[in-house]
DNA sequence: CCGTCAGGCATTTTT
DNA sequence: TGCCTGACGG
């Protein structure tokens, strides 16, 4: 059962060895021709074939461009087929766009190479083929003598050694004992909505107060124990007080209701494969044999879990090559250990690391601003980039009054660059980027280039599949596909309104769980013995009835799946919740359903889009199956835009011109991050700063604000301490627009840094007059915000009095605009979008509050 | 059982 | 400021 040789590529791993022939036939070309365009550095990381190899790849210097090199090479060379080259990703994006790059590269390989895909998905396909193995962990571990070496414990992750043996059996022999409580090769994969319903009932099955104690914080441990590949009983005794001191078990009552689920969580996929190769010998050698060659992107996003995973897998052979770049760790919020990528060397002994330095990104004053800022880091690898661009613009540094201010003047710019600035080519608006440390920062740019009509794009909002309605659908799929599906029956059971309480679902689970049987069956009795009554009862029975038709037509293999979703959709009244019911004389006049609420279209385009991506799958189960491991969208529409994004979400992107805003202490550095991490946590901020900078390709342009209102609370600050780390020859500090001071002198504050480049703003700031100072000791007064433009009249409710018809007036919020008639105490303002007549905000300002005008 | 309202609360995000 | 949760009343 568990013979690896079920399907696909395992096929061609029973012959004992692979025949030069075969290997000719089946693999690429032998053109070489891959090798000619790659740099000195490159190549030697593509040719390095024996042993393992580390890639140190700095932004921006072709590691993709030498990881396919490298596929070729090993194809080539006849070290491997396709099948048995093994490429790991962190991201379905980057195995997607390996998979498009592979396709596109001058030399051919014909066969894909299959075992390419996230560590999660690998693993996913690897643990359904040994599912029957993980079982009750109790048992697991009982069934040994514990103390002996075969069990990895946190502090031994780093010194693995030879491979554990365990005297628990070969798992064949595992098979024939029987042991209670097992995986089974269809196991579910849960997202965090369902873990958090699930760690919710335990948390109140056992009587702890979920306010105190919420499910969040819980699956955030759990999460992190499972990034460490810890199984409950690997908990080290230090960490037994967590959460009450019921973390342990809950975690442990956790697993062995996922295993009576027969679900995994994404943790899970990798500490099952793990287990897997540690107690299984038998297994993991045939593995190691199989993948002749390992390939890792992102090493330096790497957990224990992860790392563990690689060494096994890579300890017969040692033929691993592992890219990254220390400097762009990011991720150790989430488990990542930055470790891992620095003891390389270390971990595997002779390897050969290469670094890439040649950057073809950006422009030298954009890379020696982000060498300036990483410098000040402790325990890197050091790389060195350079570049044989042009020296271009150097980077430049704005102080702005407040946040609105900040978005205000980057609207304009991208306005400016777009139709051409300082000798610079017009600009797509594609071509530009905003990347902000928090999405809470987002909002200001939103709105205004809503205001000023600039087209942007969010990425990294919610994802399709997150989406409420998205998960409804596909919770009434999957229990029309397995009725089993417990949790998803709860999702939607009293989705659309049934009238099923609380009271209700605690009958059909007591039900269930005192007969042994599913939810559903469970509401099934509940109803019979009259449990459930009246109303509910009958929408419940309705409900059932409908699943078990959908149940058969979903097995019904000549059925459309497509034209079964449809049915789903709205048999069960779930596309019919959006609509507000019909009146008597509506129905009769035949007229259209009205929306309930304005969400609702949008929630409709996603429901058909859903149903649009199900015609890709052969049937639901095989989408279904797809879906819990890709939960990406992209949705990119052609018309040009300029994007906002998170500097997490900007990591591998590039943009010719980039805006970081923000860069204030506390924002930027995150407190949080520092007061919760401390040094490390500072240097991986300083890492972000070392993303944003190196995302640039011709113009970076930094910004921060003395004031900005945060969680509807105006809050001041200083620059950020990383401002002070750029190195000042390569950095232009601008005076902002219209205003005749600044920052420092205007808010009262002394720059955050004793030299460089601060001071500088403060210079370039220096406004000193009386008048100029007198206005911000009011302002601050009244906590407001009060960016001043000398040559414009700035619009304050109470200065109605003070205009006339034609005046030209700016508004922090909403930019230059004109007094287009004035009725009383209120202003008719019609603004403009920069440069052009046209109309495109209108604005009645009413006189309501007293106050005097600062002019 | 379902809708309304007050109060608590806010990084970064992939699979 | 705006979202989510839990208490409360119909």
């Amino acid at each position: 059962m568990n013979d690896l040789s079920e399907d696909d590529a395992f096929e061609a791993a029973a012959a004992p060895s692979l025949s030069q022939q075969a290997m000719a036939a089946r693999g690429g070309s032998r053109s070489t021709g891959y090798l000619d365009d790659l740099n000195p550095a490159q190549r030697e990381a593509v040719e390095a074939l024996d042993g393992p190899v580390l890639m140190l790849a700095g932004a921006g210097t072709g590691k993709t461009k030498a990881l396919m090199a490298r596929i070729a090479h090993l194809i080539a060379e006849k070290r491997a087929m396709p099948f048995q080259i093994l490429a790991v990703t962190f991201t379905n994006k980057a195995a997607r766009e390996m998979k498009v790059r592979l396709e596109k590269t001058p030399f051919d390989v014909r066969e894909p190479i299959r075992w390419m895909g996230t560590f999660h998905s690998l693993s996913a396909k690897i643990l359904r083929k040994h599912a029957e193995l993980i079982g009750n962990y109790q048992e697991l571990d009982l069934s040994h003598d514990n103390t002996s070496d075969d069990v990895i414990d946190e502090q031994d992750a780093y010194d693995l050694g030879p491979v554990p043996k365990p005297n628990i059996g070969t798992s064949a022999e595992r098979q024939k004992t029987g042991y209670g409580n097992n995986l089974k090769p269809n196991f579910t994969i849960l997202d965090t909505d369902d873990q958090l319903r699930l760690l919710k009932q335990l948390i109140v099955a056992a009587n702890i107060d979920d306010k105190r104690w919420p499910p969040r914080m819980l699956a955030h441990i759990i999460e992190g124990w499972k990034n460490r590949a810890l199984t409950p009983d690997k908990v080290p005794e230090s960490e037994a007080g967590v959460f009450d001191n019921k973390g342990i078990a809950l975690y442990k009552a956790y697993q062995q209701r996922l295993l009576t689920l027969n679900a995994v969580d994404f943790g899970d996929l990798l500490l099952h494969v793990v287990t897997i190769f540690q107690t299984h010998p038998d297994i993991l050698d045939k593995y190691r044999n199989w993948f002749r060659y390992i390939l890792v992107d992102e090493y330096q996003d790497t957990n224990v879990a992860q790392y563990l995973w690689l060494r096994l897998l890579a300890g017969g052979h040692k033929n691993i090559c592992c890219v990254g770049d220390d400097d762009q760790s990011i991720y150790g919020w989430r488990g990542a250990e930055v470790g891992n990528i620095l003891r390389f060397e270390k971990d595997f002994e002779g390897a050969k690391v290469v670094r890439l330095e040649q950057n073809y990104r950006s422009t030298p004053h954009i890379l020696a601003a982000a060498a300036g800022v990483i410098d000040a880091n402790k325990g890197r690898l050091g790389k060195t980039l350079w570049t044989e661009a042009e020296e271009g613009e150097k980077l430049r540094l704005i102080g702005h009054w407040d946040g609105e201010e900040e978005a205000r003047w980057i609207g304009e710019e991208v306005e400016a660059m777009q139709s051409g600035t300082r000798g610079m080519a017009p600009k797509s608006l594609d071509h530009m980027a905003i990347l902000v440390r928090a999405s809470h920062q987002m909002r200001a740019f939103e709105d205004r280039f809503l205001t000023i009509g600039l087209p942007y794009r969010v990425i990294g909002g919610p994802r399709f599949y997150e989406r409420m309605e998205i998960r409804d659908a596909m919770a009434y799929f999957r229990v029309a596909v397995s009725p089993d599906d417990d949790l998803a029956f709860e999702r939607i059971v009293n989705t659309p309104k049934r009238g099923l309480g609380d009271k209700a679902m605690k009958d059909m689970q007591t039900a269930a769980r005192t007969n042994g049987i599913s939810m559903l069956e469970g509401a099934r009795l509940a109803v019979a013995s009259g449990a459930i009554k009246a109303k509910g009862a009958k929408a419940l029975t309705g409900l059932l009835d409908e699943f078990a038709r959908w149940h058969r037509v979903a097995l019904d293999p000549n059925h459309s799946h497509v034209e079964l979703a449809e049915v789903i959709l709205e048999d069960s009244g779930y596309i019919r919740s959006f609509f507000r019911p019909q009146t008597e004389e509506e129905i009769e006049r035949g007229d259209a359903l009205v929306h309930k609420d304005v969400e609702a279209p949008g929630r409709l385009e996603n429901l058909k889009e859903l149903v649009k991506a199900l015609e890709q799958f052969e049937n639901l189960q095989g989408f279904l199956e797809h879906v819990s491991l890709i939960m990406d969208n992209e949705t990119d529409e052609g018309a040009e835009k300029v994007s906002i994004m998170t500097l997490h979400a900007a990591k591998g992107l590039e943009f010719p011109a980039v805006f970081l805003p923000g860069w204030e202490d506390g924002l930027f550095p995150s407190q949080r991050s520092m007061d919760e991490s401390g040094l490390k946590g500072l240097e991986e901020e300083r890492r972000l700063a070392y993303v944003g900078i190196t995302r640039a390709e011709e113009v970076c342009t930094i910004s921060f604000a003395a004031n900005r209102r945060v969680y509807g609370q105006w809050q001041s600050a200083l620059p950020s301490r990383f401002i002070d780390e750029l190195p000042a020859d390569h950095v232009e500090v601008l005076t902002p627009s219209g205003l005749q001071g600044g920052m420092y002198g205007a808010a009262g504050m002394a720059p955050a840094g004793e030299s460089g480049i601060a001071e500088r703003v403060a210079q370039a700031d220096g406004y000193n007059s009386p008048g100029w100072k007198r206005l911000q000791a009011r302002s601050q007064a009244r906590g407001m915000s009060q960016p001043r433009e000398a040559s414009n009249i700035v619009i304050d409710a109470s200065a109605t009095s003070s205009f006339l018809e034609g005046d030209r007036v700016f508004h922090t919020k909403f930019g230059y605009g004109t007094v287009f008639g004035i009725e009383g105490d209120k202003l008719d303002i019609r603004f403009d979008k920069a440069g052009e007549k046209k109309v495109v905000a209108k604005f009645v300002v009413a006189a309501e509050k007293a106050g005097d005008v600062p002019f």
